[in-house]
DNA sequence: ACATCCCGCCATGCA
DNA sequence: TGCATGGCGGGATGT
């Protein structure tokens, strides 16, 4: 097969490609990948980049670049092949990518090939489900029915048929991972099992579910890789499952990480770092509902990525970056997110309350919601100027036209928005008498 | 030396 | 049978 710079070299074409065309959206611009790639002889003899650095290919840099692309009012459907195009990778990773994204609400599953975008106004609901879930699991209550028809949320109770599991992990899991089946705690319910069962339990977008349930249930505020596969794989088993399964949580956090869900931070009394929930999930909360993440003084450096910053893949020297420049990008990204959510969620949600879009998103500024917090009360005309005058101070100096016409998208989304959602919210808060956008989970 | 995690082989399921 | 999906772990890269 041809490797990801190959592929990124050589624009795919295929009747295929232009099919999906037709559903994505026009003005959805491909991010351009680096031109002229020089070629080595790489492992297994197969050519390799010259100027290959992992990090250029790390899935949380391609989710930043999947979010950037996708997320936008005007897209709905996905197609993987486009993705993978646009992207300039191989279809492999857009799979890791969306069963992530799937599996957090941002995305579904809608046919072969083919995603909805549901962009991060699904991600309130997905979570309160996943934690609704979680604390049935843990006060050993009967499961909620499972209606998701992806793998996402399959069944990952063990098997009883013989699968051939030699190293024994199946068993320590059943023992371990949270677990959705219906028909667990019930023993007179059927448990005829499928091989595709067996499969779809060890799933990424499974797996993601499992890891953010342990955050959004578990007592202390940051957990290591190590220790999640240990709860989700339980003590005991093969040393080899539990390397495989701390690779996928790599896989896992990094997408996490991207999506300012999980904040990497590096214990200063051991050498692995620890990732921390930022997203909100029952953890300490303001007197307005809002988690605020604040590192323990002293005892932790923030370490995480910073995943959004180059957004064509072009840069070689990505680390060591400027920290200002993930906000510049970040709140562009809630603009367009803000966009969807109250397009989705406030108008499905409204009810439950939602301000989801707030705080989650690639590009949602690290001060933002500590923003919202300590302007809170001071009405949405300070809000509007406030937000507005960060949009104009952050822009970010895109080198790339596509990219800068994207931005110029998003800002001209969050204006427009943002004027009818300050109109809309006063009316909400007149219906319900409490700041809606500030409720959620 | 060890942590990180990309890469792509190949098993599985489905039309 | 061919294609879509995605588990899996080897081993390259980063620290």
């Amino acid at each position: 097969m041809a490797t990801a710079a190959v592929m990124a070299a050589v624009p795919s074409s295929s009747p295929a490609d232009a099919a999906e065309a037709v559903v994505m959206t026009e003005a959805v611009p491909s991010l351009p990948q680096r031109q002229q790639p020089v070629f080595v002889e790489g492992r297994g003899g197969k050519l390799r980049d010259h100027a290959y650095s992992r990090k250029q290919k790390s899935l949380g840099l391609l989710c930043s670049n999947f979010v950037a692309l996708y997320n936008r009012d005007d897209v709905e459907s996905i197609g993987l092949d486009d993705a993978a195009r646009r992207l300039g990778v191989e279809r492999r990773r857009i799979y890791d990518i969306v069963n992530v994204l799937e599996s957090v609400g941002i995305l579904v599953r809608k046919a072969k090939n083919r995603y909805s975008w549901i962009g991060f106004g699904g991600v309130p609901m997905a979570l309160r489900e996943l934690k609704e879930r979680a604390l049935r699991e843990k006060s050993g209550l009967a499961p909620l029915p499972v209606e998701e028809p992806s793998a996402a949320i399959m069944s990952d109770d063990e098997d009883e048929d013989k699968m051939g599991d030699a190293d024994g992990d199946t068993e320590s899991e059943k023992l371990s991972q949270p677990v959705d089946n219906p028909s667990d705690n019930k023993p007179g319910a059927p448990r005829c099992r499928l091989r595709s069962d067996h499969r779809k339990e060890k799933s990424l977008g499974l797996l993601t579910q499992n890891f953010v349930k342990l955050f959004l249930t578990m007592e202390v505020d940051t957990i290591s890789l190590d220790e999640a596969a240990k709860l989700l794989l339980g003590e005991g088993h093969a040393e080899n499952s539990m390397r495989t399964k701390v690779r996928r949580l790599y896989d896992i956090a990094n997408v996490l990480s991207s999506l300012n869900f999980i904040d990497k931070i590096q214990q200063a009394d051991s050498r692995k770092p620890a990732f921390r929930w930022l997203g909100s999930a029952g953890k300490p909360k303001a007197e307005n509902g809002v988690t605020i993440a604040v590192p323990p003084p002293g005892k932790t450096i923030s370490n995480k990525r910073a995943f959004g910053t180059e957004l064509t893949n072009i840069d070689i020297n990505r680390s060591r970056l400027d920290s200002t420049i993930p906000k510049k990008a970040k709140l562009t990204q809630s603009g367009g997110e803000i966009l969807k959510n109250c397009k989705l969620s406030v108008q499905k949600q409204l009810g439950q309350g939602s301000k989801g879009g707030f705080v989650y998103g690639p590009f949602h500024p690290a001060g933002a919601r500590k923003q919202e917090l300590d302007n809170g009360n001071k009405g949405h005309t300070d809000n509007v100027q406030n937000w507005e005058s960060l949009a104009a101070s952050f822009r970010p100096q895109y080198q790339n036209q596509a990219l800068g016409d994207l931005f110029a998208h998003y800002v001209e989304a969050w204006k427009s928005w943002y004027s009818e959602f300050a109109q809309g919210s006063s009316m909400m808060q007149q219906h319900f008498g409490m700041p809606v956008i500030n409720q959620f989970l």
